[in-house]
DNA sequence: TTGTGTTTAAGGCTTA
DNA sequence: TAAGCCTTAAACACAA
């Protein structure tokens, strides 16, 4: 892994892959999904590297949202104007990464080919989905006259401040790795004491599929109001310590740390899931993430429930 | 015109 | 060593 030598990523190419990167952006953002341009943004607001030679690695990054099966492309509503569509992380990939860290892609994330013939479906139950999330959330707010709040997913229900830091906050990990190179990193995640793996993450964004502990399409989904939040987010799935921990999708091969309960985390989470909008960098402005353009669904209620995937290797 | 999205190809690197 | 992953480049189509 590299180990830039200077305190930032202002003039190294961070060790992340386009995939990771992407990744990241999607996660950061409350609904779980961005347009094209907002990708971008989180990226170079983020990594100074990326501030130059942007045809280059944009065209790779698009390349990748659309050749990875892990992305999924979330059509604009009518009444949400703009070039390109929302990208979103297939609710099947939670598994993606190795030990749930970003550096490193454990497999392939591919759509089984079994399932193919629902893929006319795929996206627009994804697209149902999400937007229903971003729906329950904003008529949330609109009944308490508040503004979407900047705040990581992680901190509803739980008595965290709202400038809380999540210990693996993409902040907070480029800060440990690499404001001392090769020093402290390893360790200093290892003694951080409550992890959020990629998939608790995605238990946000696709309950349904972390809430079991396989991928059940036949299963109903209840999205009754009384299991959601006020933001919109199930409730049991802001309840971490307590049972209802979502189950994670049986992986091809199990880790420790893809086991139900997590009951051993990740050495070193990425996990730059936080929604702060502050900057790794030292020079970037205010993040892409704090823009991030919510839906306005208005679809009944519909689940991804056919939605399938495997991980390959 | 520009941004977005798709596809193909090639080469380097890592892993099994 | 083969396979898979990642990056980069390029061409093309489409839409705002």
């Amino acid at each position: 892994m590299p180990r830039p030598g200077r305190n930032t990523y202002s003039d190294q190419k961070p060790p992340y892959s386009y995939i990771s990167l992407t990744a990241m952006a999607i996660q950061s953002c409350p609904e779980k999904m961005l347009p094209l341009s907002e990708i971008y943004k989180f990226i170079m607001d983020r990594f100074p590297y990326y501030r130059e030679n942007t045809q280059r690695w944009q065209n790779s990054l698009r390349h990748n949202l659309s050749f990875n099966d892990c992305f999924i492309k979330i059509p604009r509503r009518p009444d949400q104007p703009g070039k390109g569509s929302f990208w979103a992380l297939h609710p099947g990939c939670g598994d993606m990464f190795e030990n749930g860290s970003f550096l490193r892609r454990r497999k392939r994330f591919k759509v089984l080919g079994a399932v193919d013939h629902l893929a006319p479906s795929k996206q627009s139950d994804a697209a149902h989905y999400l937007q229903q999330q971003a729906k329950l959330r904003l008529s949330a707010l609109a009944a308490t006259g508040t503004h979407l709040p900047q705040m990581s997913t992680y901190n509803l229900g739980v008595t965290q401040s709202s400038t809380f830091k999540h210990p693996f906050a993409i902040e907070n990990i480029i800060a440990r790795e690499y404001k001392v190179p090769g020093s402290l990193a390893f360790s200093t995640m290892q003694t951080m004491s409550a992890g959020y793996p990629l998939h608790n993450q995605l238990t946000t964004a696709w309950p349904h599929m972390y809430n079991t502990s396989v991928i059940d399409t036949a299963a109903p989904i209840s999205m009754a109001s009384s299991d959601y939040s006020a933001y919109g987010m199930p409730i049991k799935s802001l309840c971490h310590g307590g049972q209802s921990l979502p189950a994670i999708p049986v992986p091809i091969k199990p880790t420790p740390t893809s086991m139900p309960g997590f009951s051993a985390l990740p050495p070193h989470i990425p996990a730059f899931l936080s929604n702060s909008p502050q900057s790794l960098s030292p020079t970037s402005p205010q993040t892409a993430t704090s823009q991030s353009s919510p839906a306005t669904p208005s679809e009944t209620l519909t689940s991804p429930s056919t939605l399938q995937s495997v991980a390959v290797h």
